[in-house]
DNA sequence: ATTGGCACTCCAGGCTACCGAGTGCTAGCG
DNA sequence: CGCTAGCACTCGGTAGCCTGGAGTGCCAAT
């Protein structure tokens, strides 16, 4: 652990190299706010935590700069997560009072609301809609065996699919088969549907068979939204970490799984290596899960370079958690 | 109009040029095959194409660069559309043999498909539902006043929107509402749907009100899917120019009216600056209406530096427009 | 324990020189 | 008369050199 010295000397540091993205030196930080020493002592101080991991030197003779583990200690230690800063609550409590419409488009719009207030490439991962429970069912034919089949589920969502029916069948026996559905499946989950009773006739029941299958499918995926990923060219100049940076933002499987995987880890930033996505070093993630009733249904997110202003960051990301979570609870705010 | 010669100079600079992506001099086009002249006359000739507007130089004694004017001609008269080379069309084919599922999953795929192809950023446009005859229609409340609206269209796609109803009702008055317009309003379309008998229960008739008028306002946007945007991080090695490529990508609005605008014109490229749009001046756009059934129902293009293959990329966009449109017109391939 | 002072390091930026690719022009050739 | 070989010239990019400044590490003095 740190002394109090060297942890200011630790803050200032990383406050200092978040704002201008150039090393720091000893005599800046000596002129900071809550270091009372001289430049020498700075230096001693610097030296010992560089030898312990906080700090790095690009070069000898350079300022020093943060490390993930310096960044870690700021955020675990040293980040007041101080109230998120008055334009942005605005801009977030104004987008949730007039926000309305499908979960998709919404969740799509938080993307955006996110990338605007943090600067950052946002992302938010939706509820599956597996363990929501169904309001109504209903198959559709289009001509020959194609079919869509249509759940509307009762947190508002819709789930639709198309399917190649087993066999051919008229419109009149397909409203009997939704009719059949609606009658029995409303209540249940689409990950555990109830068990259909047999009607004795074989097509009726495969093609209700059919229909359940891959609404099943469909609900196991979780839907992803991704925005603000332009604002990744903005915080790297390298053009090389900005190519690996986008190529990586476009594989959402990759980010699904990042997410997943720092919620695991019962961690709501990683820094830099700690997420282990190779290409993704130079940035750190911030996620919090979206609850409502306590009932995790989703996850938002911000991702930008480990040189981020974290306590902004993590206001901002607990904020639109909590409003979304409230706005997805009871539909209203 | 160009006589032969300089012609094949212009388009052994445009080859050369589009693959090196640096300016090329007298010597290299003199040594092209289809050039049997010095490089003294090359020199000549393309002094004259750079006073005529086709060429220019970066810099006295540097090589010549193409101009957008110089990209147009190429196209017009020396791009010859000739076939997509094998691979290409095996995975395009691969793709449209394996793709199904509902429309937007498609286009989002297609999308995906276009930039892994072309090795530049892609743009879909879908159909909108307005035009699209109502094949079934339901509303399901959700508790309180608010209730989702779902109408499955004849071209397989779900249109779903939630409600805030004028007056709260039961579950059971909501079935009847279904009823009522699942009675009425198959067959019709969404922009213009049939009127509905007044029933004389003004709770009633308001509440299909609300529903119809929601389910057109959705139905009017024109889905847009973007992909492959990281690839212009690979186009450009100006890092403001990605910035500026990235940002302008995500305002999908400007796309929208980029390739309709396009299109309007009666153009299937647009090179740099033709198109308008300030911020992609480096960049070209082709596009390719889909069509099913001689009705236009989206369009593909492509969206990559003005330095660009061009047949291969037209004949990619050419092929996909026509592969999709088969595809969405029988359901099948 | 802290600090002022000092010698040292190393990058960034400005300057110069040079190389090479490319041009434009002209004189000569078929 | 059109083409080409040759030549002088231009100019950007790279390499080398220098210098100023920001920064460090260490030491001796307080």
């Amino acid at each position: 652990m740190l002394d109090e010295r060297k942890t200011a000397i630790l803050r200032a540091v990383v406050q200092e190299y978040i704002t201008t993205a150039s090393p720091v030196g000893s005599t800046h930080i000596a002129n900071a706010p809550g270091v009372k020493v001289s430049s020498a002592t700075v230096r001693n101080e610097m030296a010992v935590l560089e030898q312990e991991g906080y700090l790095a030197q690009p070069h000898t003779s350079a300022g020093r700069v943060p490390t993930d583990r310096g960044y870690r200690f700021f955020v675990d230690h040293l980040a007041a997560p101080g109230p998120l800063d008055l334009q942005a609550s605005q801009q977030v409590g104004a987008f949730f009072d007039s926000a309305h419409g499908r979960l998709e488009e919404l969740l799509h719009q938080t993307t955006n609301l996110l990338a605007q207030v943090t600067h950052h490439a946002a992302v938010v991962v939706g509820p599956r809609a597996e363990t929501a429970v169904v309001r109504s069912v209903q198959v559709v034919g289009l001509g020959g065996r194609t079919a869509t089949v249509v759940a509307v589920l009762s947190n508002g969502t819709v789930e639709n699919e198309q399917v190649e029916l087993p066999v051919e069948m008229s419109e009149l026996r397909l409203s009997a088969v939704s009719a059949h559905l609606q009658k029995h499946l409303p209540g249940s989950t689409l990950d555990a549907p109830r068990d259909l009773p047999a009607t004795g006739d074989s097509d009726f029941d495969a093609v209700c068979a059919a229909a359940m299958q891959s609404l099943a499918t469909t609900a196991a995926a979780e839907p992803v939204f991704v925005g603000g990923a332009a604002s990744m060219a903005r915080a790297f100049d390298a053009v090389d970490t900005v190519r690996e940076v986008l190529n990586t933002l476009e594989q959402q499987f990759v980010l699904v799984s990042l997410v997943r995987d720092v919620l695991n880890r019962g961690l709501s930033v990683a820094i830099g290596a700690e997420h282990g996505v190779a290409p993704l070093v130079a940035c750190s993630v911030i996620v919090k899960p979206v609850f409502v009733d306590g009932e995790q249904v989703g996850t938002v997110g911000v991702l930008g370079p480990t040189r981020m202003d974290y306590p902004q960051a993590l206001a901002t990301v607990e904020v639109v958690s909590e409003r979304l979570g409230r706005r997805l609870s009871d539909g209203s705010n």
